[in-house]
Formats: structure tokens, sequence, C-alpha cells
DNA sequence: GACAAATAGTTGCGTTTGCAAATATTGTAA
DNA sequence: TTACAATATTTGCAAACGCAACTATTTGTC
């Protein structure tokens, strides 16, 4: 019999939110929000990133990427510079202000990994990585076209947003980089 | 050296976010949010039950739990009626339209559950369940203060939030229930 | 080369969410 | 019984988010 308070997905999925809700209200009094952490630690790890891998490295979700970047870079954190061979794409990196800060912050996270897997043993813990990476991976293969971003959206007949076929806006201009 | 990557709360919570946004986007045409699906299978599970219940079971913030149920009460999903015996509190039920609806809904959620446990054994997936159990428990200890939503806020110097001290609002009316 | 299709990112807009204040009811102590 | 603290829920407000439309650039294709 299904119960909900037993269901693999049920428990994956507040684990996961909990801890980074946790983690978020840890580093926000650093003026830091999760998804700026992710991309970040995303940029240490391996700079110089398009805003699309970005997207893919943080889950999140590439609109609200392009406003977080552009917040980002008010702060000083990161630079955004349209690349000279493909004038469409934009590379992300870290400032020196952005790498001492998140240099600041990864000990917390670290401090945060040590809680959640101190019960248990170093190759539990390793074969747990496996096994998230396994099934994230799987996850494409539910029905590919509610993975597909895009195609679901079509299949929903019952959406309620109103759409405004072609009323006129005014000229966005691209301010910056 | 750490890495964001291959962090543990970044690969638990990733999968488990994705694994919730495609289980939403699945369910969206039957006009149901995933924390509504929380809502009316955990009711389905264990009905009668208080507001501040359901925000546990299903991790939502109380303050949206109450927006949503207002809504799942006007869709005709559920009930929510005062308490003799206690005034503050509110019972939630399944309606009979709500039942069937999460009845509809619950082989699309064992559907999504058998996807994402396909690749391991069975003692594998009862021995995840029961870490996952363990670590949701063990993150109350890390640092109580952030753990405990309330006092977090106390204690954050730098939030940016521009508190109007006492502004006169229109008395709000409760108009259901 | 001209023009359609594809790719990358940005923006408008409505919805959802989180926090704190407000409200309502109950418990407690003087 | 009055007053004050505690508990449970609701609401105002602003920030964050998701979707789709839009702009800008590049890549075929004829």
């Amino acid at each position: 019999m299904y119960r909900l308070s037993t269901s693999f997905p049920y428990l994956l999925n507040r684990v996961g939110v909990r801890m980074g809700e946790l983690f978020a209200r840890r580093i926000a009094s650093f003026g830091v929000t999760l998804p700026m952490y992710r991309v970040m630690a995303a940029l240490w790890e391996s700079g110089d990133q398009r805003l699309s891998d970005l997207s893919t490295v943080t889950t999140t979700e590439i609109s609200t990427l392009s406003r977080l970047i552009g917040e980002m870079k008010r702060k000083g954190l990161v630079t955004r510079s349209r690349l000279a061979d493909n004038g469409r794409t934009v590379a992300i990196n870290l400032t020196a202000k952005g790498k001492s800060l998140v240099e600041e912050l990864m000990p917390i996270a670290i401090h945060f990994e040590e809680v959640a897997i101190s019960n248990f043993s170093a190759s539990d813990i390793a074969r747990l990585k496996v096994v998230f990476q396994d099934i994230y991976d799987s996850l494409g293969t539910i029905e590919p076209e509610i993975a597909a971003t895009k195609a679901s959206a079509k299949s929903n007949a019952k959406s309620k947003r109103k759409i405004t076929p072609s009323r006129p806006r005014p000229k966005p201009r691209t301010k910056d980089t």
C-alpha cells in the first residue's frame, strides 16, 4: 500500500530541501543566498563558465540565473563578458572579492556535510554519492516529454496563464557587457 | 579539497529537487501542484490533521500552507473547520473529490518511485530510506539557532528587510471557517 | 549573399514563497 | 477577573521564481 511518508521521492526530497534551507539560513548573514553560493562554488571549482553551463551545474532556471548574475555583478562578486568569438554567449567569472567570499563560506559547507554524513561510514557515503548521481541521470528516462522542460508546457492543456499575444513592449536595452 | 560538484549536500539536494520538479510537471495537467499533492497524500494517509501537523509532514511553511489550504478549499479538495474544543486550531480533511483526485495521482507517484529506484536492490532502497530519515533527524543538531526557524531571524544581524514598525493596516477579516 | 532555423541570454508578468506583524483563542498567575 | 504570556493561524509585503515572449547572434541552406 502506498504511503507518502515512506515513499522514496518524498524522503529524498524532504532531506535535500531541508538541508538546503538550513544552509541558506546559515549563510544569509553574509548576504549570500543558496543559488549565489552555488554559482560561486561552481566558478571556484572551474571558472569561466557560460550561463547555460552554470544553469546545469546549479540546477537553477536560466532566467533566474541571468538576473542572479546581474545582481552578483552589481555586488562585485562576478564578472560577465561577451565572448569575442561568439557574441551570443557570455562568460562568467569570479572576482577576487567573490573568491575570498566563497572561500569564507566553504568551511561552513564542509561543516554541514560532516554533520549530515556523520552517522555513516566513508564507504557508505561514497556509494551514496554514486547512487545520487545515478538516480539523477536516470530521471531523464521518466517520460522524456516531461523531462524536457520546453515540451511539457505545450502539453499542459489547463494552463491558467493568460497570454497577451502581441502587445508592444518597450525595447529593452542590454545595459552592460 | 572541497568541490561543490562532489559534495554530499549538493548531490542530495540536486536529485531531490529535480525529482520534485519532474513530478510537479507531470501532475500540473491535473491542476495540482507538488505542495497540493503532498497535502492530499498526507491527508489520505491519515486525515483530520491540524495545519501545523501538515506543515511538518509536507515541509511547507505554515503561512504558505494556510494560503494553499484556502485555495484547495475553494477547489473543493479539502475542508477546513475550527475545532470545537480549541478555537485556535483548524482541522483539515479531504473531500470525496480530493480523495478521488489523489487516488488518481498516486499511481503516477508510484511510477516515479519505481523509475528512481530501479537501479538498486530492494535492500539498498530500504536502507536508503532509513538513511534519509536519520540524516533528516540529525539536521536539527546543526547549530540549533539556525535549525529553529524563529530564532535565526533574530540573530541575523544583517537582515536587509526594511520593517515598517507600526503602520496601521486594514483590519483583516477571517472570512471562512 | 539572403533568409530561415537554431542557439544564447534577457526581460515582462503573474504566481509562489518566506518573513514578520497582526489576529484570535487558550492557558496562567496575581 | 484582569492581565499577560503562549499557541495557532492568517495576512501584508517584498523578494524569488517559472514561463513565455523577445532580442541578438550564429549557423545552415539554397
